[in-house]
DNA sequence: AAATAGAAAGACAGCGCTGTCATTTTGGGG
DNA sequence: CCCCAAAATGACAGCGCTGTCTTTCTATTT
């Protein structure tokens, strides 16, 4: 009583004392079919009575497998250091699916810029028999990685805000959808003339969130006006001057969308630079939620990727194990802040 | 060649190809005494032909620990988000050390506002038999946790700001050292009628400071004038306050050293409302490197803690194992900015 | 060349659990 | 009351490694 033993009690001695095999132990103990509810409540006993909890390298050998998840991600320190909220954030997430599930996380930060890396992962996967692998962007579209992950065999899921659909898991985000909800947020507010300011073309997630805009239009009955799309490159600079030729227009947009934050920003700059009032006189918004967007003023209404949700959501689909190919759009949250406000009447 | 077999090699198999026991191959691996250089030799390559690689989970429980060190450390996801630099840092650390020695890093932040936080953590520690943990301040100042940890045997090292001695390990930095030399950096830069902005006199790491600050002085020659010593509370405020004061003494210091960066900050707000130009007619510093210090104009030459070091250094202490009461001071970085410069002659 | 200490190598029993398969028990139907 | 399929339980062999102890070599020494 107080003074706990030394040793811990084994499956053994739980059996022993609840007088069953261990297998039945065992069965209770991972809540397989097939045990009267009065042994299990014996062996529940028994199980308290000793402070029994299984061994976790013991159940490793025998099933083969860990009870851990892998986490690779780009190392920061390959880099500067900004990204540490973005980690963060997908630790999060899959520190609480792994929670749920009585799991560990292993973090595996990894510099794909160094040769050797697929190896190296390959090692740590193995080794450590790894119960699954999430990759995070950007190193889960290096097919590379991927494909040094893919031999090991160990089931694995995709964070890829683009949202390449392979026949494996893979979680994602929908950025044209967001940037319709942007829409849909502006129009009920009251604005009608929207004006946007479109990224740099290659960019896939970019040209995306065109297409929402579009979509965001349509649903809220509002005309697209192709002089009031304004093309950018994602810097600030090119904001300024998208937001140069909107705010030159004669019937000029009371609302500016821009396919990410850095433009934004831009035209907030440019617009305050010509003496208007936001966001009296003028809503905008980015794509992204970067530090830049909070710092700011006034604050910028973004889209922030949902990353906590999305790891979370990747370990779940890992330990729900249906095998097969399975992908997941998780929507995106929207950070209304202060550079948005009622149309001007 | 080329096609893996699908089951990976196992010791068995390389003692069979090595035509020696199994025990001889353990003893390869694991750079044991006593294997004449012929048999490492032959072991090795079969090693090599095999592609073999010790399985974890196996080893794991024949040697009745795991390979896993745990970093715990206040949960961010508790309250709001912008400690994730300093979580990164000691992750970052903690990491290098690991991969240097074949180890694998669980991270567990944890909220100590919780009930039975305690009890949960022992769970982990002693189900995954962790072979080390390193606590992170400001848990590793909770006796609470602390106890916990300890009761389950497991070694631990603290990671304690404020260097609490104690008869188990700890790494700490040393704040009065790091503050001697902002003395010695502002002494090289010809500096001699330095002020200094006391902290909080509850907050014994803050205390440290000034302490560092004499000791500064006394080696480079200085004389300390108690007039240019000015307290503050560790805010905003309380810096401008102290700085009103300092500035308008008759024979005005030329720098101003101040026990935390929040005061520092008020300070260089205060001299610029005065209409000093910083740092050509007053250098400021402060301490703690919070994200403020790059913000400000002229961004803010401090002292940060070597998060990163120290974790790094937390981690190796585990695994050097050397039983008993060790601590260890890392000292500081400091992190010249833009806020210091030569004394105006 | 015999004796012997010390180095090198091997045998083997676990570590604590799970999977497979064999065995016992149970609850109905005939 | 007996028989039998289905449910419940148990026996036991691994999983791949390490620790302990034993045995077999080497290289000296005398």
């Amino acid at each position: 009583m107080g003074q706990q033993t030394i040793t811990r009690a084994t499956i053994f001695d739980v059996a022993q004392r609840a007088s069953v095999s261990i297998k039945t132990v065992s069965r209770v103990v991972n809540r397989e079919p097939n045990v009267r509810e009065k042994t299990r409540a014996k062996v529940e006993q028994a199980i308290a009575e000793l402070q029994y909890r299984p061994d976790s390298s013991a159940r490793n050998l025998a099933r083969q497998k860990s009870h851990l998840i892998g986490l690779v991600y780009d190392d920061p320190a390959a880099y500067e250091l900004p990204s540490s909220g973005y980690i963060i954030r997908l630790q999060q997430g899959a520190l609480r699916a792994c929670r749920a599930s009585m799991h560990e996380l292993l973090i595996h930060p990894c510099n794909f810029r160094e040769r050797g890396v697929g190896a190296a992962l390959k090692s740590v996967i193995e080794d450590a028999r790894l119960a699954g692998i999430v990759l995070a962007p950007p190193l889960s579209n290096m097919m590379r990685l991927v494909r040094a992950v893919q031999e090991t065999g160990t089931p694995f899921v995709r964070i890829s805000p683009g949202q390449k659909i392979r026949n494996h898991m893979c979680v994602a985000t929908n950025d044209a959808q967001a940037t319709a909800e942007i829409v849909d947020h502006l129009a009920s507010l009251g604005h009608k003339k929207i004006g946007f300011v479109t990224g740099d073309e290659t960019h896939a997630a970019v040209t995306n969130r065109f297409e929402g805009f579009q979509m965001g239009l349509d649903r809220n009955g509002l005309r697209l006006s192709a002089k009031r799309i304004v093309s950018g490159n994602n810097s600030f600079a090119s904001g300024e001057q998208a937001a140069a030729k909107l705010l030159a227009l004669a019937d000029r947009p009371t609302a500016i969308v821009c396919a990410n934050d850095d433009m934004a920003a831009g035209v907030v700059r440019q617009a305050k630079k010509l003496g208007l009032s936001l966001p009296d006189e003028l809503s905008v918004t980015g794509f992204d939620d970067v530090v830049l967007a909070r710092q700011i003023l006034p604050t910028l209404t973004t889209v922030r990727q949902p990353l906590s949700r999305m790891a979370e959501r990747a370990v779940e689909m890992l330990l729900k194990g249906k095998r097969g190919s399975q992908h997941e759009i998780v929507s995106a949250e929207l950070q209304l802040r202060d550079s948005t406000g009622p149309a001007p009447s």
